[in-house]
DNA sequence: CGAAGTATTGATGTACTTCAACGCCTGTGG
DNA sequence: CCACAGGCGTTGAAGTACATCAATACTTCG
């Protein structure tokens, strides 16, 4: 066997690792030699379960790990300094949790899984070490970092000058995206947080979400039971957001 | 003249050339060795004048170098898909420009100089370079990062919950302690930005942000010139932020 | 089944926007 | 020097999107 079949076949397996783990976009393509998946796979190999209800971490914990969400779906939430209760956001499979914690060491927020989960943890002290010697997986985990801040303006923008309608519109098709760049249907969501959580992030009140959403079940945009909502005209939904049909 | 004694002139020297350079928050206290200081300091030497009304970089531009703000002051802002400009920050001295760009090589926004401006260009390609062999800088590079991610969502929860006086209360305060930390009054404030940038940051029109701040000046809060406000009952500001005076 | 949490829908209230008029400042040309 | 134009800021009046209050239905779970 070549040197360069041996880090292919190492290259497979952990893709196939990483796959289960659901750290494609933490491990892929990074251009790795073995030795460097021996030390990345040692590292990410642990796992956590987290039963819905519970906390993966709450503000003021010191920062061990950073998580990568295996399954599950996560929402990370902040307390005002009057003790109101801010989402930030829902981290589902392939995210990763404690970014915020980078800075200052501790975490900013807390993560309660909304339903039965699990998590690999990345011991943070250790990927820093792998992160200076791996310059692909630096490169990578920079650009996590800058992806986050970019995913974050694009929801400051939305709370700034979007109308209900157009958020709502925006945080299906988010979410849409996502769970159809994890291999899930991109069409049939099932929204484990509640109206009120939506509202929360979207900066809407629980009743103007569920009043947006009638009217887009009316409108024949999406077809809406409980927590299950499936998107029907995802092109609709798509013109409204970018204005097309504003006003 | 021992090793010890060295560094810390080294890093005396490198505190000065930081402390011109307006780079206090990236240099130190970082536990550098003279060669470090050396190399941080042949690749962050760059510099570039930047006129007020002219553009560091726009939407689009490949991410060649990162920039800290010496003097001046820099609106960055993007465009939605239906062309509406979105502030998304005002950036001044000893801020980072161009973190947003790290995701994907290109800029996200771009960067407008309100006034004449100075900004220390640090190639990107050298800089990762230089985090891979420097643990301390690589963390403090972290730090900054997920500090970002930090500011945006303070700024995500302000937009999200905060009535038109809160939001107005809570930019003020801010701008007052980051000059602050510069060594800037923290109370006299010139604001190079006007009354519609400020709005479109904070999600508001230009109508509102002027009616709050009379409002403001008619309870004696501030003092308002054009844009020159300066703050009078800082202590005032904070309550109407923290909620006491909620309602 | 009953109870508690969650979602929908309606009626009313209000904070902010929109529209509009006017004042202030700066620069430019006669 | 004054006249006038164009930006920017302030203030008022009317409109609207969303919040608040409230009643009813659905869903889940002991």
């Amino acid at each position: 066997m070549t040197d360069a079949a041996a880090v292919s076949t190492f290259q497979e397996d952990l893709k196939k690792r990483c796959s289960t783990c659901s750290l494609r976009h933490l491990c892929l393509p990074l251009g790795l030699d073995s030795d460097d998946i021996k030390r990345l796979d040692d590292i990410i190999s642990q796992r956590r379960k987290v039963p819905a209800g519970q906390h993966l971490f709450r503000v003021g914990d010191s920062l061990r790990s950073l998580a990568a969400v295996r399954t599950g779906f996560f929402k990370v939430y902040e307390l005002g300094a009057d003790g109101r209760e801010q989402v930030s956001g829902f981290q589902t499979e392939g995210d990763l949790l404690g970014l915020d914690a980078i800075s200052g060491g501790a975490h900013r927020g807390s993560a309660l899984a909304l339903v039965d989960a699990e998590v690999c943890a990345i011991p943070f002290d250790r990927l820093e070490g792998l992160l200076a010697e791996m310059p692909g997986l630096q490169r990578r985990f920079h650009a996590i970092l800058s992806g986050t801040i970019v995913a974050n303006q694009t929801l400051m923008m939305m709370l700034g000058t979007m109308r209900a309608e157009h958020r709502l519109a925006t945080f299906l098709l988010d979410l849409s995206a996502r769970l159809g760049a994890r291999g899930r249907s991109p069409t049939l969501l099932h929204l484990p947080m509640s109206r009120e959580d939506i509202g929360n992030y979207l900066g809407l009140k629980l009743e103007t979400v569920s009043r947006v959403l009638s009217h887009f079940r009316d409108q024949g945009l999406i077809k809406v039971a409980g927590r299950t909502i499936e998107i029907r005209r995802i092109d609709a939904l798509r013109a409204l957001v970018s204005g097309v049909l504003r006003h």
